[in-house]
DNA sequence: CATGAATGAGTGTTCATTCAT
DNA sequence: AATGAATGAACACTCATTCAT
């Protein structure tokens, strides 16, 4: 019984597998061709290519070239994204400071790993409007849990404001210390700062 | 000796008045491009047309395309210089938070102005990697001068700490303010958070 | 010997049986294809999807593309000669005025049950030089029997001006009433003229 | 006075007559590129470069490769066109018989003075339906004209049958002439008779 | 034999740039 | 200096065809 439904996944396991390999095997060449050749440099011959597959592939799991950006970009906001979740539900009891350091920290380890190529894609990459407000969306989703859930009494206007400040305060300090320093400024440094930036401004938030 | 640079003047004030008012014609309407095609529809060609000069005349006072985007960018941040020069010799001797409060408050209304023109050069034009850099240097600069000469003592690691945060700061939460406004909260009040954010960390910046 | 001849007759059957509905699945569907997208948009990935055979297959009994289409038009021009054939043998002692009338009524049948598919096939549908010219030669061979067979003595020039006028104005005639009548003229009305006129230009042909 | 609408024509006459050539160039060299690499050797590129322009040039009059073959075939039937109004003009008050003569003799010499080429245009290059009923609806128009204008009596189903059979017999056996005639039937001979049987069928199309 | 994912040569087309007028 | 027709390199993308499964 139900053998069709059994036998279907069996075989559908590699295709998607495949599949997924295939894609991801493009975005890795996006980032390759973009750092040797700039940005005008990324055709999609060359992207197949450096891929290690047929251009004929490329356009069997993307539309067109500007889809081959805008999942490159999707990737990386969905790798964000899950750190983000993973200091949410790692720091759910303890208290909000201890969450902001982990969240920092995982933003800041996340962009300094590849600056170089974190930077190309936010400066020369062309990203869609609503690409670029994805991550500050989904940050102020996560600082409203963050807070109702340990201070159920804050709402509005006040909360508003925090909701405004801290995504952006957030985002920037992170990616600034990955790759906007001052000169002389050491990473670790600059993740300290931040912390300690935005919680100053955490604890007298609501005032 | 010297006659080209004698006769010249003569004619080259007109000329370069002349030249001045293509070049903005050709930025302006670059901006009209971007608005109603989108990045990929801003052609030359169309520039050309919606400026209202041939394409030749483009190629006179640009070398290329790029350069076109370069210019634009160049004008922003020239335009965002002098509202932040304004400021500081405005507030030169005037305490540091109103200076502060001054800064921020031009960066919204700038900003705030054309929000849609704005997001779209940041998010969907290409520039380069050192013109995303420029104003955060520049603003660095600029809040060195104001500390130091106000608190000649500050320096190293202090203050190359608080001269990391300050212009990420001020910029994200300016542009957050002009266009990344969480819904609810108005443009005023997101600048007044930002202010208080800012000053907030100011104030508990050296310890 | 003949091991190969005789072993295979068993299966070879049911394998050929398999083969012409394949074949006829296929050429079905390009006229389906041809209809829903216009000739650019039948593709050999389009053919074998619409009918219902993997593109793999479409290549077991078709060499390339054009094999395609020129196996669409060998069908049509089968199945008119299997039209001529049956009109020339039933009325092969009859007099040669009920031949002609028989014949462009056949005609006129088959081309206007599907008017829109035989319109396309010739106007849009590539079809080789000679593919065209099949249908004349096969219906100059067909009167040159019904003639002689009754007039033995027709020859030479005379019978060659006929053989150039009947074949050309039948088979226009035939077209022109499925599918390129005067509007207002019934498909009827049509025929019958067709079949006037023929039948007057026979009548006096050797003069 | 006047003189932007004086001095303009004498402008745009080069340039529309350079436009006019260089289409024609392009025409021309699309038959050539046919003659040499058959219809699926005819690309934009190679038609530029036959042509002796580039293929922007190409793309400046002809939005898109079918726009090329459209033109090509709108040439031929305009020319056609010429033809029969010359043929109209030229014998209005003649008899009509002198007129169908003229008419078919012209058509004869059309097609056969590059007979490759048009079989070629008709058998292997798409065109759309319209573009094949171009030249039916024309010459109906033209013998509507030519019979009303004679006997202005005639019309209703009588009329409709003869427009029915006259263009397409004429054009069928035009045709026919120039290049599918009989072997051993020589273009005098042929064109004669399709004469002969036209002006049968006329003398006693409305019985 | 059937399948359909993969291939990649080749195409139509664009658009930044030039240069004769 | 201005013009805009002409250029042609280069690109995104298609689709006939193959072949491993």
């Amino acid at each position: 019984m139900k053998r069709k439904a059994k036998a279907a996944p069996a075989r559908r396991q590699p295709r998607q597998r495949r599949a997924k390999e295939t894609v991801e095997a493009v975005l890795d060449a996006v980032v390759r061709v973009l750092k040797k050749h700039g940005v005008d440099g990324v055709t999609t011959n060359r992207i197949a290519e450096a891929a290690g597959v047929s251009i004929g592939s490329v356009y069997q799991y993307f539309p067109d070239k500007r889809a081959i950006f805008k999942a490159l970009h999707d990737r990386h906001v969905d790798e964000i994204s899950r750190h983000i979740d993973d200091c949410l539900v790692a720091h759910a009891t303890a208290p909000i400071e201890d969450f902001v350091r982990a969240l920092i920290e995982a933003l800041v380890e996340a962009h300094a790993t590849d600056p170089e190529f974190h930077e190309l894609m936010t400066t020369t990459v062309p990203h869609g409007v609503e690409g670029a407000r994805a991550l500050d969306v989904r940050l102020r989703g996560v600082f409203r849990l963050a807070l109702t859930s340990r201070e159920p009494h804050r709402e509005g206007r006040d909360l508003d404001r925090t909701l405004f400040v801290l995504p952006n305060m957030v985002e920037a300090l992170s990616h600034g210390a990955a790759y906007r320093r001052p000169p002389g400024l050491s990473l670790a440094a600059a993740k300290n700062e931040a912390v300690r930036a935005t919680l100053l401004y955490l604890a007298r938030s609501q005032e």
